[in-house]
DNA sequence: CGTGTGACACGTA
DNA sequence: TTACGTGCCACAC
């Protein structure tokens, strides 16, 4: 249930989402700063109103820590589309390596041109 | 209109 | 290389 309808920001944020191809993975500020609107803070906040209707497991922080709360189901995600993972000495998932996965949007990209 | 919070990012230890 | 603290912008009360 959502008090708002997504704004055109909103819709742009969204429709960089939904182009991050399988095994790539963008952080909120590259979008914000590829979109060249608002901020890093301002895209997660209509990936968290909105965001459950793309894939937002390949949206995360620029450092690569995973989604508090579903890095379990982002982790899942992940091995599917055999995402780049950074692990530490011990084995355990630290998060995405953003060095490898980080997806640059084209500059013309654009769906329709 | 002013204060507090958030799916963030950078600097420092 | 990983973890913690502070600052920014916009929205909600």
């Amino acid at each position: 249930m959502v008090t708002a309808q997504p704004t055109d920001f909103a819709e742009r944020v969204l429709r960089v989402a939904e182009n991050i191809p399988p095994g790539r993975v963008m952080s909120y500020g590259d979008i914000a700063e590829y979109l060249g609107e608002k901020g890093p803070r301002q895209v997660g906040r209509v990936m968290a109103l909105w965001g459950g209707g793309v894939a937002w497991w390949r949206v995360i922080h620029a450092d690569g820590s995973l989604l508090a709360g579903h890095e379990h189901q982002a982790l899942a995600r992940y091995l599917e589309e055999g995402t780049p993972l950074r692990r530490t000495r011990d084995g355990a998932v630290c998060g995405v390596d953003m060095r490898r996965a980080r997806w640059l949007a084209p500059e013309g990209w654009r769906q329709g041109g």
